[in-house]
DNA sequence: GTCTATAGGCAGATAGAC
DNA sequence: GTCTATCTGCCTATAGAC
């Protein structure tokens, strides 16, 4: 995927083994989503990333040409990491309702675990980003806006899949799959991880809202 | 119900005729909540909001002492809007699925309707807003976010009497009921009301969606 | 690569004219 | 009541030292 947002090109692959010190990049992404969370794109500043990082300004600037550049790259690295998670549920052989299942517990497993970076997503379908953008800045976010229209598509497909199995209602498939995926989504305005919580309470949970969310609650 | 933020007291009785021009309060309480969910509350400025209600930053401190306050003024106004419109359906005599349903359909046509309002309400919730606050304004905040619980408070009472009656499943009715919340809340995300769309189409839309929610997807 | 210093602009808030 | 003018501080972004 081309970089839109880099000066230096030293960071270019992704670390092999898992447990190095992860880059400068890595941690200003990882900060940059947190500050974004904390208080909306605009309100949070550069020197609220550089503090949680640990440096100063410098650092940032060095690694990013802007604050937005930073907020691109983030909403880049959630798309990637959630498409990749959700994709392999979408084949499968089981009814259009176990794919359904298994895509939305993997999705809000993510969502709870990069709880950050998803509401960076969130903002950017929102749209409530407030600068005054260059032509490369508004092409770099249409293009991530496509990559979540894609995504949308994704839980679409087998959605229509499960009403022509029999294993869904038979709903409107476009409207479902929105508030469907809205619904999901919605986790991320009360979920708030405690530190050290066990990867299986997480995932149980995930399951009770998906259960939740696909059975409804009526018998 | 006290008021923290306006200085003159001109505005403190609701016009008694609907068709009265509005008071410069109220317009530009409707441009702030307009502000806000464009950009969010440290995006939108004071002149954004002045403009948007033909006016400049003069009129706007004359009536609110801060930002701030023009946002909690806004949260207030919508919680007060949309407690009245449920409140009714919560009462009543139906099965306890049958008062949800109403409910549910009523907060999301109060949705639709004062979507920019409820914006406000989702950032508050969210806790996105980002200002070094007075204690006086901190005590406001969390006074409607008290209110903001009660509300919650109303929708699981009406679970749990649903799930007694035999109506709703026998599901966790404090993670059901936030589960359900927000999921209706989730249709801010995508909604967004056509110039002079009827009444009518809102609220069969409204159903629609507190069907997929309510009753699932699946048969 | 990372820091310090600073330029430059914007926006919240106030004072005072009308 | 509403406007204009202005103060003030903060925040993005850059320049240049180390």
């Amino acid at each position: 995927m081309r970089r839109w947002d880099t000066r230096s090109e030293e960071d270019g692959q992704v670390s092999a083994s898992p447990d190095v010190e992860p880059g400068a990049r890595s941690r200003i992404l990882d900060a940059a989503a947190e500050a974004f969370m904390a208080t909306g794109f605009a309100g949070a500043t550069i020197d609220d990333i550089a503090r949680e990082v640990g440096a100063t300004k410098g650092l940032v600037y060095y690694h990013f040409r802007s604050k937005f550049d930073i907020f691109l790259a983030v909403y880049e690295e959630a798309m990637g990491r959630v498409r990749e998670r959700i994709e392999v549920h979408a084949r499968g052989d089981g009814t259009g309702r176990d794919r359904l299942v298994a895509m939305s517990v993997a999705h809000v497993v993510n969502l709870m675990e990069d709880l950050a970076y998803h509401h960076v997503v969130h903002q950017a379908v929102r749209g409530q980003v407030a600068t005054a953008l260059k032509a490369r800045q508004v092409e770099a976010l249409q293009a991530l806006n496509r990559l979540r229209t894609d995504y949308e598509q994704l839980f679409r497909t087998v959605v229509e899949a499960g009403i022509a199995d029999g294993s869904l209602r038979a709903v409107d498939a476009s409207l479902a799959t929105r508030t469907l995926l809205s619904n999901l989504n919605a986790v991320d305005t009360w979920f708030r991880r405690i530190d050290d919580q066990p990867a299986a309470e997480v995932h149980d949970l995930a399951c009770r809202i998906v259960d939740l969310v696909i059975g409804g609650l009526t018998g």
